[in-house]
DNA sequence: TAATCAGATTAACTGAATCTTAACTCATAG
DNA sequence: CTATGAGTTAAGATTCAGTTAATCTGATTA
């Protein structure tokens, strides 16, 4: 799972990082609101930890833009609590919850774990392509509507590739999202499961750019 | 299913911890507002039963908190009858029911079912598929018209697959609702559960994902 | 209070599915 | 033509579901 840290405030910023990697996660950190958007569309992050007060582009800009194009991502807002009520009440619900500093790391982690759980309960869902249906309750794929056999990293690449349809996905990213922490970041074992993978699936259903990454259309 | 109980009132806690318990429910219980969002925030629960009046933190305040991030738990508000009027329409539909002390246990737990029904059914006592019958008031079980005696582990993982028919319930899911927190995560107890479990059932009815869980269709 | 009993848990083991590793080949860009 | 990244393969290691038997626990009753 990784993170985006957006906080000015250098101790803090430091504290969340070093505290959140403790944990397992993966972990970037911005400063300012600059920083963060680029931050933003140049990865993929699961749950986004935004300070309110930011230098160059306020908090609740970087939330606006993001919101603008991504419904789907996590963010949890930080703030001072004076600036709570007339910040938060106008932000529309675009953040998925909200933490008054000052507050103990217990509870923002226990807060992201939270998000986390119900991102992974959006159990309804189906992902579709033309060809393909991934019923994501049941972790079962279908190629015209006959079922294929897919083990978990084979799911859990295509899911995640699936999920983000469109967009380039590289090796690292999907090492990041699809193993669990203590996964090597340069292994090729990635490699191995989408070469079955792709038995499996339609010819150039995963596609590859080489040196950036792959993508399902 | 998994119940918190939040009850300052040490006589009380215990008689319903007792009593959900023998009724085959997990229970974790709580002496005040802190420890009950401790609790909350590490573990998932099926129903919350809170006590208005709290120690540290008010009932009131836990029951914001939780809803700020959480508008699918099912929250049953006791209280004592003076207290209600104000209390209570302030609440604004935050609490899905409200029982006002001095109450019968049975009450209480004719409450907890119907919460328990509306969040996984619409309205029904009974979950059938082709060939099971399901009585959750009774905690019997049907097989063509024939009772089949379970123990109250089997059952509980029984029912709970079967409310969350198919979708997929991992094996930690499992611990996490039939049994209380107690129970190791890692623990192969509920493997000797499916064991005996599917050797009353029909073949085939529990159904396991390598690597990923168990569902019934 | 001790004996008994059902149910729950633990631990050890098996076989099979799945994953990783590493060496190799192939394709492409410079 | 060469260097680098992508793709392929097969062997070996690891993990996981399922099973069994022994042990533990707590309720019931003799």
């Amino acid at each position: 799972m990784k993170l985006l840290v957006v906080e000015d405030e250098v101790s803090l910023q430091s504290a969340l990082r070093k505290g959140f990697i403790k944990l397992g996660y993966a972990v970037d950190a911005a400063s300012d609101g600059e920083e963060a958007l680029e931050l933003y569309y140049s990865s993929v992050y699961d749950v986004i930890i935004l300070d309110i007060n930011l230098p160059k582009i306020d908090g609740i800009e970087v939330l606006k833009e993001i919101r603008k194009e991504n419904s789907e991502i996590k963010i949890l807002i930080l703030s001072a609590r004076s600036e709570l009520e007339d910040k938060i009440a106008g932000l529309d619900r675009g953040a998925n919850d909200y933490l008054a500093k000052p507050f103990h790391f217990k509870e923002l982690e226990a807060r992201v774990r939270a998000l986390l759980r119900r991102n992974f309960l959006t159990q309804n869902a189906e992902i579709t392509t033309d060809r393909l249906v991934l019923k994501t309750a049941l972790k079962k794929v279908y190629l015209d509507d006959i079922e294929i056999v897919l083990t978990k990293k084979e799911y859990g690449i295509l899911e995640y590739l699936l999920m983000h349809k469109g967009k380039l996905v590289s090796g690292e990213d999907l090492i990041e999202h699809v193993w669990d922490s203590e996964a090597e970041t340069f292994t090729n074992s990635f490699k191995v499961h989408i070469n079955s993978l792709r038995k499996k699936l339609p010819q150039d259903t995963i596609r590859n750019i080489r040196g950036q990454g792959y993508y399902v259309e």
